[in-house]
DNA sequence: TGTCAACATAGACGTATGTCGAAGAAGGAG
DNA sequence: CTCCTTCTTCGACATACGTCTATGTTGACA
């Protein structure tokens, strides 16, 4: 690297901001925070792309549930540098992890990250209201 | 309301073919196919403004389940047209419904397309993958 | 050492998005 | 009818985002 390191995924998986958005509140139990919001809104947005599901979907659902970036960059319609940089997101939010070995640098599905928004819309009361 | 237009996922529940977005396919089962993923992509969109989350969990969280305009901008920094325009971006994505009493407007939780969304994204099987 | 393959980063560019103030539409009260 | 309140729509603006090409970095191999 050329900085340092590590990059900036450091935040994405021990936050000091997001351990309580993405714990267990339920989304419809309270009023969200606006500093849960804030940091709950960078991961969905790290969602809010097709590509980038196809891609987490895609990894998720993989042999081994790993894949390196050339098992991918096949299976879309934009160009290299841009996978790179969804995958990019994609970590950043802490919903996937990587690792490089040897040429090849591999992405696996982080399922806490994944379970945690899962129980946070989760529906409060089901069947409670309309 | 006003207009005719109906939600995005309107497809996604009545289409034989391809049920899988927002009925029940696990994210982490099967890779997403390019037209669930835009679709899907639309939903997380909407959830992706520390604005619309805390108005979405606002409203869930409500007394009774509704909640109306006048009683959710007092809550928020930005302006009342803001919030309008915010509640519209959740209506068209599915995940509130809006009715006109008087001379209030009314918006509640749709909690189906909650609960679709929190089965999309639970772990493919638990312990089964990574 | 040099070369190639696999990914990442940088910079640029067009479009989408969040925000505002101003104006419009819809009811209730007088 | 007129006035007021509630909420939506309309332009306009700055910023963020997705994409590209070009370049950099890293590791394998001869």
């Amino acid at each position: 690297m050329s900085k340092k390191e590590l990059p900036v995924l450091q935040p994405a998986q021990s936050v000091p901001g997001l351990p309580g958005v993405l714990c267990c509140t339920p989304l419809a139990r309270e009023p969200l925070g606006e500093a849960d919001a804030t940091d709950l809104a960078k991961v969905f947005k790290a969602l809010a792309d097709p590509v980038r599901l196809r891609l987490f979907s895609l990894i998720a659902s993989f042999e081994g549930g790993q894949a390196c970036v050339c098992d991918l960059t096949g299976e879309f319609d934009v160009s290299q540098p841009t996978i790179s940089h969804h995958l990019k997101v994609l970590r950043d939010a802490g919903l996937v992890g990587s690792e490089r070995r040897g040429t090849w640098v591999y992405y696996w599905v982080l399922p806490r990250t994944l379970g945690r928004l899962s129980g946070l819309l989760a529906p409060a009361e089901t069947g409670a209201l309309v």
